[in-house]
DNA sequence: ACATTTTAGTTGACCTATCAACTAAACTAT
DNA sequence: ATAGTTTAGTTGATAGGTCAACTAAAATGT
């Protein structure tokens, strides 16, 4: 017998719950408002904030664009975010000599001190989650991931 | 060497490539476009609304609430779907006799034209998705969102 | 050297999502 | 029956995401 469950077609009888997209979205959203949730409690801070400490690393002297890069932020929604976390006191920004454009971007003592209590939180998570997979789930779906990624921006099917 | 790739612990070493929550929310955005950008094409109609369309279904009759437990989707932000679909001309509302509280919805004849025209456009689509995967991968996508979506929403974890 | 294009970042307009307050109908229990 | 609670859906306030216009600096090409 070759026919396995998947891969789903969906229809009328076949519900949503095999739809892949729909259940990336659906698990996307949970797992965002659990880090939310879990971010709050560690270290009160917001996820993107999170986020984007995270591209700033310990070491820091980023620069919008090099974030940008990392986590495909829109420009508009960075520039805002780095902006509140400016004020919250996490981020400082200097001039770069070399080009006046571009600022160089790192913590400052707070953000650094929230950063590294949180990073080993986000960590313990991190395998919590990836704790509950099986090996092979734990591995296939990186790859997975790997490959809709690419599926959905090959202008094949569009 | 029982060492593997995953699960990846995330450090300045190691990319936020690795980190599973980044990769899903990556992925998720990029699904989420090209969808868009599908549905654009094919039938010119919005996500929200498709998925909407889709939980109404052909044979329609379904409410509000039956919707929202197919999807979980803010009841507020159902409501405003519905009434931009109702006057776009695809839904529409009937009072149910028996619970007036309660609308009964279906869709309109163009409605039911858009669906009927949008559904196997969006089979082939997921097909073509899942056709990227082997099938170890797709089956193993699959278990894995289901137990990530149980860790994100047990509280062993937060 | 100077006109053109590219890159960096900011800002404003708009659109969607989320949360909470609210009305109204229906159920529950005395 | 009627007070209290639950369920259905609407609406408003607000936060966050997306897109495009804009300024300024740097790179490029003649």
């Amino acid at each position: 017998m070759e026919t396995a469950i998947y891969p789903p077609e969906f229809d009328s009888d076949t519900p949503l719950q095999n739809v892949l997209t729909w259940r990336i979205h659906q698990v996307h959203n949970r797992l965002n408002v659990h880090a939310a949730k879990f971010l709050e409690k560690t270290s009160g801070i917001a996820l993107a904030h999170w986020r984007v400490m995270l591209c700033i690393g310990a070491d820091g002297n980023t620069t919008h664009s090099e974030i940008r890069r990392k986590i495909a932020m829109d420009k508009g929604q960075l520039s805002r975010c780095l902006k509140g976390m400016v004020d919250e006191g996490l981020v400082v920004t200097q001039e770069d000599a070399a080009d006046q454009r571009q600022q160089r971007l790192s913590l400052t003592k707070k953000g650094r001190r929230i950063f590294d209590k949180t990073l080993p939180e986000m960590r313990k998570r991190q395998s919590y989650l990836i704790g509950r997979l099986s090996k092979s789930e734990s591995r296939m779906i990186f790859s997975a991931l790997d490959k809709l990624e690419v599926a959905a921006q090959n202008h094949e099917f569009l």
